[in-house]
DNA sequence: CAGACTAAGTTCTGTTTTGATACTTACTTT
DNA sequence: AAAGTAAGTATCAAAACAGAACTTAGTCTG
């Protein structure tokens, strides 16, 4: 099994990618999860444990008398948010019947953000067209 | 069903992202995207057709004599491949047993490519955590 | 201090989706 | 004439999903 096929395995299903955006947009607890997505509940504490398990969320406690736990990013989790923009992004603009109700901007001006790719060696950000797939040399 | 949901009930699953990724590296035929991709040939029909339909992939002709036809990414499809690459990316970094055995490149100088967010205003590259959502006003 | 409430699950049950294997159809090649 | 090829379809068991109700342990209200 290839390393995406396993990365799909994970995350390629239809709640998944809702839970980490939830999580994102500051929703970490398993009732509030359920209001904000409309998840059924046995399905939230599956994809909830394959998360923690996964080591993209974890399970902290925020209070002891009732013993009451959050799920939280962990920067694992976190550093797949490119991939959710990216997909938020790509239905926004493939997908939408209405007009978006929220904008994601660079958050110290308030500016739209773009999305793209990078050459450090040219210094320039260009589109998909201009990748390709190479063979790497460097296996041991 | 918001647009987000729209778009994870399109491409959230197991295989959907496979088998652009697939048609993304040249494989357009049905017995190769079984081939190369390990997938069942009922699910495969099924996805093609949910792609298809949803305008990411058209069926052409390719000959006519027995009539065959293959799939091929429309601009729509490949509007996609941000959020394919990104996944891509994550996944090496953070799913892999093995060195990844393909680099992505810029295409005219063979550099690994970066990917990341723009601030056209800022004129600065940014990371995950410099985003922010923000309600859109610009409502009809 | 009884009754209702809360958060985070679990149980139960029926419906969908998968996944594997085999079969079909219409040609082409040996 | 027999075998091969490409693109599916058919069948069926196993797994995943969805919804509703139930559980548990502790807290708040009258």
């Amino acid at each position: 099994m290839s390393t995406i096929e396993r990365t799909l395995a994970l995350v390629g299903d239809r709640w998944t990618i809702l839970v980490l955006r939830a999580a994102f947009r500051g929703i970490h607890r398993f009732d509030d999860f359920c209001a904000d997505l409309g998840i059924g509940r046995p399905i939230l504490t599956a994809r909830l444990r394959k998360l923690v398990a996964a080591g993209l969320m974890e399970r902290v406690p925020y209070q002891h008398h009732p013993p009451r736990y959050e799920y939280r990013l962990t920067p694992k989790g976190t550093a797949l948010s490119p991939a959710i923009v990216a997909l938020v992004r790509w239905g926004d603009e493939n997908m939408s019947t209405t007009p978006p109700t929220t904008r994601l901007v660079h958050a110290p001006c308030g500016t739209e953000l773009e999305q793209g790719f990078w050459c450090k060696t040219c210094a320039v950000r260009f589109g998909p067209t201009a990748i390709r797939g190479v063979p790497d040399a460097a296996q041991a």
